[in-house]
DNA sequence: GATTTTTTGATTTACGTACATCAAATTTGG
DNA sequence: CCAAATTTGATGTACGTAAATCAAAAAATC
């Protein structure tokens, strides 16, 4: 039987209550008393019962989700699967809110972030945009002992303390060989349609894109990026635009949001030639465009597994308690039409 | 705040005990009294505290995986996974226990079935050897209201909950793509490594290899099968062959386990040609043929998701619960040498 | 050595549920 | 209508932990 909190007190000699000061770091205690409290408690083993001690503190979680006014359809499944989450939070005991903030600005970020050290959540999760202040911003909370992750995009060099997304240059390395491979000996250029090279996970998947390119693949040239601003309507220009000028484009590599507009462009110019197309990110449209070949292979981050692994580490973090790193990696699906979920 | 049962006995106007009752489906409760409680359960959208629940009975989740003895990478990964698990039993409230079977013996799975029976665990994971006396154990247990889940190989037609594996149809259907897409225009034979057609993740691999291959890729001739018996010393002397018998071929799908053995005779037999090989399951030798170019692609199930999946998924039917269908989905993993975990 | 301060113990209540017991009320059968 | 059977209520204890109170003991200070 797992050992309790009476059993610690009696192997420590002490009482229960000087066990409890001990648990929760509570004053009063002298230095030896509390190793022998400590002690006790690694040689007996004891893993406080989260779930007891949850019930006997009426805890819940108040988790802040943190997300950029983006309308594209990422952002909208990660908006739902936040729903979903707010949803089961009777069930784990969490209390869920989510603050909009501008797109790709920094500053209003920093606010919001300094708004909450006030509110106290016992966790926030963020799309990150990726600037100094709001890393300093994010480092000033992570002192003041908030558990913090970020979301999709992440704010490396921070104190984070988890990053619940996917490699983004890993990303675009394997779109590059996918492309480069499904290409085989064609030559030719690649047309890049990304949102916005502000972005730090766009900025990332072209980096990897271009670094295997060049690596090898250098019968393959990359034309200079399209920037379509995450709006279908402005990719589908761009797209529509590049084709009619370049007859030599024989790939494309969507790395972001947007993908209506390129899908329509593609469906109107390129019927004649054999375009190899990898994008990102499963939606309806997507799907639709890898099932009837217009799109060659889809990589995705399942914005679900996102939600759901940031609310355990966030919990986790809360309570002091380890978690499945296996388990909370974020991996890269590569969808082809045969194995669609 | 969230109803208790507390709420529930004052909106139907009986007494705690009653509540009691018909939560926990004891009898002596009339008809009506019971309609009144579950209206009231209904009304104030009562769901039960789980946690407290547990703690209150001193619930543990005895589990039992049923695992065939093969000595291979992907069952010795399988078991340290189940390992991982028990070391979390006192937190997640597991008590698990491992049975080993022989492989492929359909008997000997069904007599262990039969005895658990009697054991009375809260839920059975299993890898399932396909065979109707074993379909007809599994529905059996099912009726006696165990949980059941196959893990890893499935047992279509029967009644199990649930399957905590990849759709191995669609593995082969993209393993077939992707074999196509990489070789491109060329033309040639295909050798297939599998480990036995006795099993049904084989066979149902297989099946959707030749079916891609053949409707789209018709210009790629799948040889007779190899069967390796996952054994590395025989893979190793079947692919020699082949690759000595047969100058056409260009391309492998080795799609079971033994690949140390495949690695081993395409790294002696292959220098000189370009041959494009897809093998199953990440391992350390995978990983190294993967990163030194002998293997293009690997697809992978991953043990550890299967077996945190199954153990989730046995704890909620146990308790009645829903699970995230989502969550559970068990994904095929593709990696090439830019994805890697 | 007396006094103050700090540390420790003993005890209680609470969280939400399960489960058992016994008494009281209600229904059913004869 | 009475007895027997069934249904319901009232109550208490338990699970493992948190948190509070007050008394007692020990240590530190003068």
């Amino acid at each position: 039987m797992r050992p309790t909190v009476h059993d610690i007190a009696a192997a420590a000699g002490v009482s229960l209550a000087t066990v409890d000061r001990v648990l929760n770091q509570r004053p009063g205690v002298r230095h030896i008393t509390r190793e022998k409290v400590e002690n006790a408690i690694r040689q007996l083993g004891y893993i406080r019962d989260v779930a007891a001690a949850n019930l006997a503190k009426g805890r819940t979680y108040p988790l802040v989700f943190i997300l950029p006014a983006s309308d594209n359809s990422f952002m909208h499944g990660l908006n739902a699967e936040i729903r979903q989450a707010i949803l089961r939070s009777p069930v784990e005991r969490t209390d869920i809110r989510t603050i909009e903030v501008p797109a790709f600005d920094p500053s209003a970020l920093v606010s919001v972030l300094e708004g909450l050290s006030r509110e106290r959540p016992c966790g926030i999760a963020m799309v990150a945009t990726d600037a100094p202040d709001v890393r300093a911003a994010v480092d000033r909370l992570v002192r003041e002992r908030f558990p913090i992750v970020t979301l999709v995009s992440d704010l490396t060099g921070s104190l984070r303390h988890h990053y619940a997304g996917v490699d983004n240059i890993a990303a675009g390395r394997t779109a590059a060989r996918l492309l480069g491979r499904f290409l085989g000996p064609r030559k030719g250029e690649i047309a890049v349609l990304a949102g916005s090279m502000l972005v730090r996970d766009h900025r990332e998947r072209l980096e990897g894109f271009t670094a295997v390119l060049a690596e090898e693949f250098p019968d393959l040239a990359i034309l200079p990026v399209l920037e379509g601003r995450d709006d279908p309507e402005v990719a589908h220009r761009l797209v529509t635009d590049a084709l009619s000028r370049n007859a030599g484009i024989v790939g494309v590599y969507s790395l972001g949001a947007g993908n209506r507009g390129l899908i329509r462009a593609l469906k109107a110019k390129a019927v004649d030639r054999t375009l190899t197309v990898i994008a990102h990110e499963l939606t309806a449209h997507t799907r639709a465009a890898l099932l009837d070949n217009t799109i060659d292979a889809i990589l995705n981050q399942d914005a679900g597994h996102e939600v759901r692994s940031a609310i355990r580490v966030l919990k986790a973090k809360a309570d002091g308690l380890a978690v499945i790193e296996a388990q909370e990696r974020i991996r890269l699906d590569i969808f082809l039409k045969d194995n669609l979920p």
